[in-house]
DNA sequence: ACATAATATTCCTTGACAGGAATATGCATT
DNA sequence: AATGCATATTCCTGTCAAGGAATATTATGT
């Protein structure tokens, strides 16, 4: 599954909110989200496969947290559209500067 | 369709490529990739229902082109973890700034 | 009005994915 | 080794979306 589609679902938007908070055991996701913990388990794989978080081993505890790397990934793929959407201000900008 | 949707499907990312160049009608889009055209008609619905694309009727022709604030949405969404990511460069810094 | 070009829509089939319920696995403690 | 907790996996089912093929719509030119 690539990153756009693991961003796509609304349930693993929320894990990745969640995780910004730092490294959480699964089963605090399952508390925060409160969601059935076989469905969270099946987001943290997903997502997981797509790179956005790792894992970490702790005794009985499955430890989840960001990953950064993808981000960057998706940051990358949006800058060609960012001179785009900033054009409105840019175009604000040159008004203003005509305006000197 | 969310935004987030929209772009996940690779076929419309694309199209929102493509579009980078310009307005353009939908029959370019359709001999740029090379696809069947009710195939582009649909992913630019599709686009366009989730706000990604604008529409302008010139005679026969539907002139497509990109619109700026779905994509200044995404920015929104991926902001809080930009400092995420960037914690990689902080750290660095942290190091460079420790050797000092 | 008719023919034609450009684009959109419908219908169908297929594959992917999410959710629920039940069960399995792994680790720790006694 | 047996129990219990934390988490993962499997199976099933319903839903949704993509692609293909065919057809419908809209606008233009004659």
């Amino acid at each position: 599954m690539s990153i756009f589609n693991a961003i796509a679902d609304p349930v693993r938007r929320d894990i990745l909110a969640v995780l910004r908070a730092g490294e959480q055991p699964a089963g605090h996701l399952v508390e925060t989200l409160n969601l059935p913990q076989p469905n969270v388990s099946k987001h943290l794989k997903a997502l997981h496969a797509a790179g956005l978080v790792k894992v970490r081993t702790d005794g009985p505890r499955r430890l989840y947290s960001l990953d950064p790397a993808p981000f960057a990934e998706l940051e990358a793929w949006l800058a060609p559209y960012r001179s785009f959407w900033s054009s409105k201000f840019d175009e604000l900008g040159d008004h203003l500067n005509r305006s000197d």
